[in-house]
RNA sequence: GCCCUCAUCGUCUAUCGGUUAGGACAGGAGAUUCUCAAUCUUCAAAGCGGGGUUCGAUUCCCCGUGAGGGCGCCA
């Protein structure tokens, strides 16, 4: 195991927004790629906001992508503890190092930073008010991603405030040091706040970590970065929508980084290997949850047989509860989901495209009857089918279309005379699978069932 | 208002001074006579503007412009 260490440091706020999964798993990669550690720590400092379930939000969704932590909560770790709200003990301490060294002092009851350097009183005609100024030197950041960048700090600022809790920004960095953390993997919009870090790094003579300062987000439609509000957001959505965690991981390393070539799909030990900071993108991106879902359906199609089944079944037990689906025979519910498997763009369409086998009571589009039933003698058609079902051999779809092709050249027709009306009756609509297959899974019980039925209420 | 970052097809991006500027999503057209939202083929689509540097700039520098972010006793 290297050096390494990164942290992700989220904070307790009900959700997991795509910004902070794509900031964790830039955060994780690296750790694996370089055989470091990642460490998961809550910012819970802010503790009107935090309650148990806000805390499992974070466990979940970072297990769900498969994002493990080597140490934080639940895995525990010698660095901790990993929960801010417990750690204040530590944080005293640096105040009073600093408080000693006089590098800090307290005035209205609150702990402010003292910077280095002659001061003046200066009138900030924004803020409309006096303020001290003092001729510090300007922060370098040696970025990873954003090369040098220079920030001038030049007031004092508040580490601690009157009611005795740190700020952010004091005990981000105080926990940073303390766990020993070397590289700061993190969002674009904390970039402006890192001199802020710096000059704290250097209050407490701790070395600096590694600053890597990644691109942001945006929305897809409007200005601004992703916010929890928009479509998409949210890890949780695409749980909901069954979608593949990996599919998810895939699309976000590609918002960002990429490996220097035309491949999108990856399996994640191949993105792991090629992870690195010279790899990722100086510019924010817009989400496009159209080439998301495209992803999806790529993992989709060439998901093993066992794992989408097992997929489909979950997402009916979660979302259509009550299904017929789910008290079909399982056999026949596994045969349904791979029939459909190739043809449907996501697990969440399965139950409405699928519907119809797990019924007697389909309805019929009324459109499409209309158009199927004006043309040509549909009727015949399917009487001539029906007829025919007794000498077809129903041991595969291809036998099925064998019988149906034989029928049509007996009678010196085309498959396309049979296959609009027999798909009306079998299914009620005219879209969905290779009308042999859904024969082939229907069975002859049913086709024929349905077909009787169909000629009785249409003759 | 001040400060920081960024800038290639509508979107995500490749190119690390010399290319017919490539790929993917989305879009258009066509094919598959077993439908289709599936599949295949195919088309259209880009270097923000102005100055430099250079034999040569999408690529390097500067200035604009635009986009994003930060300026709390929020995180």
């Amino acid at each position: 195991m290297s050096q390494v260490r990164v942290r992700f440091a989220p904070s307790p706020t009900g959700f997991f927004h795509i910004g902070s999964a794509r900031t964790a798993l830039f955060n994780w990669l690296y750790a694996r790629h370089a055989g470091g550690t990642f460490v998961l720590r809550i910012e819970d400092t802010d503790e009107a906001r935090n309650s148990e379930e806000f805390y499992n939000v974070i466990y979940e969704s970072l297990e769900w992508l498969g994002l493990n932590w080597d140490e934080g909560p639940k895995v525990g770790g010698d660095r901790g503890p990993y929960l801010q709200s417990e750690r204040s003990q530590i944080h005293r301490e640096h105040v009073q190092k600093l408080l000693a060294a006089d590098r800090a002092y307290e005035r209205a009851g609150a702990i402010y930073l003292r910077l280095i350097g002659d001061r003046s009183e200066v009138f900030d005609d924004h803020r409309k008010k006096t303020v001290t100024k003092v001729a510090n030197a300007p922060a370098i950041i040696d970025d990873r991603i954003r090369g040098k960048v220079e920030r001038l700090e030049d007031e004092d600022f508040v580490i601690v405030r009157s009611n005795g809790k740190p700020v952010f920004h004091f005990a981000n960095v105080v926990d940073d040091i303390t766990m020993g953390i070397t590289h700061v993997i993190r969002g674009e919009d904390h970039l402006s706040n890192t001199s802020k870090h710096v000059e704290i790094f250097r209050a407490l003579g701790a070395p600096l970590p590694q600053f890597a300062h990644i691109p942001l987000i945006l929305k897809q439609n409007g200005p601004g970065k992703m916010s929890k509000r928009d479509q998409g957001a949210l890890i949780e959505e695409y749980r909901k929508r069954s979608y593949v965690p990996e599919a998810v991981v895939n699309f976000l390393c590609l918002l960002g980084w990429n490996p220097g070539d035309d491949r999108e799909k990856m399996p994640i030990e191949e993105i792991v290997r090629l992870f690195d900071f010279p790899g990722i993108n100086q510019s924010n991106a817009r989400f496009d949850d159209r080439k998301m879902a495209h992803m999806n359906t790529q993992y989709l199609v060439e998901m093993p047989a066992e794992r989408y089944v097992s997929m489909a079944r979950a997402h009916f037990e979660r979302e259509a509860t009550g299904s017929a689906a789910l008290a079909a025979d399982p056999g026949y519910f596994r045969s349904v989901m791979l029939l459909a498997q190739p043809k449907v763009k996501g697990i969440e369409e399965l139950p409405a495209y699928t519907s119809y086998f797990f019924t007697e009571e389909y309805s019929f589009d009324a459109k499409v009857r209309a158009k199927v039933m004006g043309k040509g003698e549909p009727a015949s058609r399917l009487r001539e089918l029906k007829e025919a079902i007794a000498t077809l051999d129903w041991t595969s779809d291809s036998t099925i279309e064998q019988g149906l092709a034989a029928l049509a050249a007996a009678k010196n027709l085309g498959f396309g005379d049979y296959q609009p009306i027999a798909r009306l009756a079998l299914t009620g609509t005219n879209v969905g699978p290779t009308l042999t297959g859904l024969m082939h899974v229907l069975g002859r019980e049913r086709v024929e069932s349905r077909i009787d039925r169909f000629l009785g209420a249409n003759s």
